[in-house]
DNA sequence: TGAATTTGTGCAATCGATTGTACAAACTTT
DNA sequence: AAAGTTTGTACAATCGATTGCACAAATTCA
């Protein structure tokens, strides 16, 4: 890019011998003589020739870099995804690629052809809350770009994919308030057709069912999981006939929109309500009282993704399918959720 | 890198014309019939064409890509600032590429070499904790690669920079608590090396000689700026003679450490010691008492620098120099400042 | 009608690194 | 000494897109 990147060329003409001799010189190529491999090395050395990637990229096909798409990259879950990833592929000499959709169905689709424009090997997806259908990312795959998804998958499509069993998280989360004594438990739920959250509503009604605890439909309130979610779903909850003991929530910020409304609405929490979340963002063990929730393992999904990438692709066995790693959930269990009354 | 993908040729033999005439098309170049620009571009359609990036990168010298260096990408702030970046880099077709140091200088260099053999058009960093020297930075510099600071800049070299006024926030922090009636401040500071840290408490230091209190050196507590710190802090003023009344720490955890040790010691907040902090992390908010702060503008600061680059780079001009913005912080007032006694 | 333009396209070089093939020189083998 | 190997290096093509230059055909002008 600049008169101060010197190149194979440059080394070349300066010992008089021809720009292939120089690059398998670098490679230490059997074939060429010692006395020329060193004149090389230290010439390289002295210029501080660094390869081309760009050029070698062109020439490989392959361009050591991979490409993430996540729907915000300011959100600690996916800022410690992102962190993850970055240390595995760091140590393997890959370079990370980084679009966020904000949710956006077309931002999504626009970031897809960016990253395979610029033939990354491989994208990883975590999709936006308004991917319902699939087709615009199965096109991609079948072009060729191998696709892996984390947290938030597509179940319809066949890729490598690191996911926490959130049913058992949800699950796990609700059988704690009933050990606790709560039983009339309501759900903040979201949106239904993103995997996950069908997932924790499934270990939810999971825990009631096992209960023996009757779950009226009304219990379930589909809500976005920000604290004005939580807001609305606590007032909704309130005008019902059968008053809530507790509310799952399925994100943290709903929690905490729940809590704020019931301590406003002179409740206590959890002496009269109990609360419970699922995501364990860092300000939750910081709330009084400290909330109740599920941790998503975010490095490590990190971690494992990029392994799976590293182990299924770096050899050229184009196998997409890299199975599917499902992690344990871990319940972090705080003052939100001490026993009923 | 994949058959799928289809290239100028291909478009070239189907037609029965050169690849350089599908070029020209493409560009809609005058100088072809507007019959064969058609047909060109019927045919990209179809097999919906997608230039190669990596190709143009080489020919024309431009990667269309910035390389960001953070000590790490999951802290509230980094994240901030990248998904700031991130809207205008994408508005613009420029992607990101992103390291993280994990506060440390080899990791610093190792990324600088990657980001520059990967040809990126600037590196914009934000310097690591160890960073103190500055010659592997100049080096990278003078080898043409242009570059960019945001928030932890290093003085000694001319690069375009944005960062907020910490002085003045730090300043403002401080007089506030002095005029809710706090007079023994202690302040709780990050490694002098680095800039902000530095700035930080000459802003404090400016607070205190306005309001005429002598600083005595004891009260300035050097400390990692995590929990732990700001705890350790703590048991430090605790043992001065001259007994804290409130404790400024230049960074939000370290107050959380100060605030969670005064309360275990029995100690009331803000009635029996004022704390406020630096950095506006999310719990904050959420802290009881909430506490105050200041606000760093990640996402704005982010957005200014990308808009930076933009226009200091895009044209040709290679002058690195863009000049130095310099942000008003906002003092975030909140629960744990309120007057003392 | 012949000269001067304009129009439309192709050739070949380029960006930098890699690699199959060729080939001369040096060295072994018989 | 002739044939066969090994050693060391260069040439040229390739990856895909771009672009200066050349050149023929078509058009305009004198």
């Amino acid at each position: 890019m600049n008169k101060s990147h010197i190149t194979i060329h440059d080394i070349a003409r300066e010992l008089n011998i021809s720009a292939s001799t120089v690059s398998r010189a670098l490679h230490d190529h059997p074939r060429i003589s010692i006395a020329t491999r060193s004149a090389v090395h230290k010439l390289a050395e002295k210029y501080n020739y660094q390869p081309n990637v760009v050029a070698t990229s062109l020439r490989q096909g392959k361009s050591k870099t991979v490409g993430v798409i996540v729907p915000r990259i300011n959100r600690n879950f996916f800022s410690n995804v992102i962190g993850g990833m970055e240390e595995v592929f760091a140590s393997y000499g890959y370079h990370l690629m980084i679009c966020q959709t904000h949710e956006q169905l077309e931002n999504e689709k626009t970031a897809l052809q960016t990253l395979v424009n610029a033939r990354v090997e491989a994208i990883i997806l975590s999709v936006s809350m308004e991917t319902s259908q699939d087709t615009h990312i199965r096109e991609i795959q079948e072009r060729g770009t191998r696709l892996f998804f984390f947290d938030r998958i597509i179940e319809s499509i066949e890729a490598g994919s690191v996911v926490i069993n959130d049913r058992l998280g949800a699950y796990q989360n609700v059988k704690h308030l009933i050990g606790e004594g709560y039983r009339s438990i309501m759900h903040v739920a979201g949106a239904d057709h993103i995997t996950i959250y069908r997932a924790r509503k499934e270990g939810y009604m999971d825990a009631m069912s096992e209960a023996g605890i009757e779950v009226p439909k009304e219990w379930i309130m589909e809500q976005p999981l920000v604290m004005e979610g939580g807001e609305s779903a606590f007032q909704k909850g309130m005008s019902l006939n059968s008053k809530p003991e507790a509310f799952f929530c399925a994100g943290d910020y709903a929690a905490l929109g729940v809590m704020q409304a019931a301590l406003r609405a002179g409740l206590s929490v959890p002496g009269d309500l109990g609360v419970t979340g699922f995501g364990n963002e860092p300000f939750t063990a910081f709330l009084k009282p400290s909330l109740t929730t599920v941790d998503q393992k975010g490095g490590e999904m990190g971690r494992i993704v990029a392994e799976m990438f590293m182990k299924c692709c770096e050899n050229d066995t184009a196998t997409s399918w890299c199975g599917k790693t499902v992690l344990k959930p871990e319940l972090i269990i705080r003052d939100s959720s001490k026993p009923n009354r």
